[in-house]
DNA sequence: TTAATATTTTAGATTTGTCTAAAATATTAT
DNA sequence: ATAATATTTTAGACAAATCTAAAATATTAA
């Protein structure tokens, strides 16, 4: 029922499923850049990719994933997430390293062997960056999550989410000692620059950019 | 210092590995036949493979792996033995069903994956079909194992390896419950047809064809 | 609303891996 | 040793995914 995909096609239709997601109507040079690719061959692909009813596009005109193509992309994301899960959590991987891996990893086809790494990992719901895992259906865990800038000051919250997977991000996390499930407490937004200071359990405060304040994402904590 | 190979050069070096380890020298055709291409395609890449300096081939006159194709060939084999281990210990797959899976999961590139699986796996020597698994360096165990059907009459021997994981081979020994570990018996050698009789301890003997006693490997009980 | 700019598409070329059909070479059988 | 057969290689073509440069369309700014 699901057609026969190469990794190209693959890497297309993810890329489409996250900007749509983050945009509305998707960009032929968005793609491209995404993509590390040109404008020309994402037309070339997009034409694949309606001929196979995967887009719903219109030259000239953006495009959007269709109802089946939004469901090969979420088995994607769900292959891409269990693994990530499974090179923190199993192989002992650092978060900030698993995503190049994850991006081979996800291109596997076996649809058996998605269902028994979920099975063996124990059906998790959030990758190691945050992000919540799709279930066999496509189903996901919504979280109520909101961006650190929009945390009241002095309310405890609890990172759950980061922006992008980055490798400069999460070295700078890391460095930080920020991670998923970390609590932070906002305690002063300057306006000049949108930099925000915070605090830590069992740390002094420090400052951080606007760039790096808006790529956390927290929920407040219930008795907090 | 090992290239950068794609997925189809990976294949043809693999598969000139295991002829050549079976052969000696190796023929365009054998090498079609397995890869289930054309002889024309074989010499194509040999020429490829040749000014990466991977394969040993003068026009007309065979070939074989170089001192580095060999290398690449073992570190293919590796993550192929790796990976089938991991299918079976960890996501509880029949041994009949991984070959397929590894063939996908043994171009993964990432060597660090490599590294942090074998750790997860606890260094295993074999894999479930009884083959050795190279280490990081290329080295393997060589068990002594000798044919089922070179076994003396009435000596109990141990299943070691099969002689293939096809399919058909392995939905054999499962419907007649020989794996690896089983301990066998031959009883009798049939000149007619060259079928054997042979014993399994709380099974009555039953003969099994010249094709499935060669694809048996044994190794005779130290003590027994 | 028209001109300037930006975006997207088309046309034509390139690379990788494949194929068929024909030519070249090697092997085997008489 | 030569003829018949089998194997291997070459020549030329094709599909997938990409690119550059030019043309077509859309957007924006005056």
């Amino acid at each position: 029922m699901i057609a026969n995909l190469s990794v190209t096609e693959e890497n297309y239709i993810k890329a489409i499923y996250h900007l749509q997601h983050a945009d509305g109507n998707v960009s032929t040079n968005e793609v491209a850049e995404m993509l590390h690719t040109k404008a020309a061959s994402v037309t070339d692909m997009l034409k694949k990719l309606k001929v196979k009813k995967i887009v719903n596009y219109e030259k000239y005109k953006g495009f959007t994933l269709s109802t089946v193509g939004e469901k090969i992309a979420l088995t994607i994301v769900r292959k891409h997430r269990l693994w990530e899960y499974f090179l923190v959590e199993k192989l002992q991987f650092g978060w900030d390293e698993v995503h190049e891996v994850a991006e081979e990893l996800e291109h596997i086809s076996s649809r058996k062997l998605v269902e028994k790494l979920d099975t063996f990992l124990q059906y998790p719901k959030f990758d190691p960056h945050g992000d919540p895992i799709p279930d066999i259906n496509g189903k996901m865990v919504i979280q109520p999550q909101i961006n650190l800038t929009d945390l009241p000051l002095n309310v405890i919250a609890e990172v759950t989410a980061v922006g992008s997977q980055s490798t400069e991000l999460l070295e700078l996390l890391r460095h930080k000692k920020i991670a998923i499930g970390t609590k932070v407490n906002l305690k002063k937004k300057f306006l000049f620059d949108n930099s925000v200071e915070i605090k830590i359990l069992n740390q002094a405060a420090f400052t951080i950019s606007q760039q790096l304040a808006q790529a956390l994402f927290v929920k407040k904590i219930p008795n907090a």
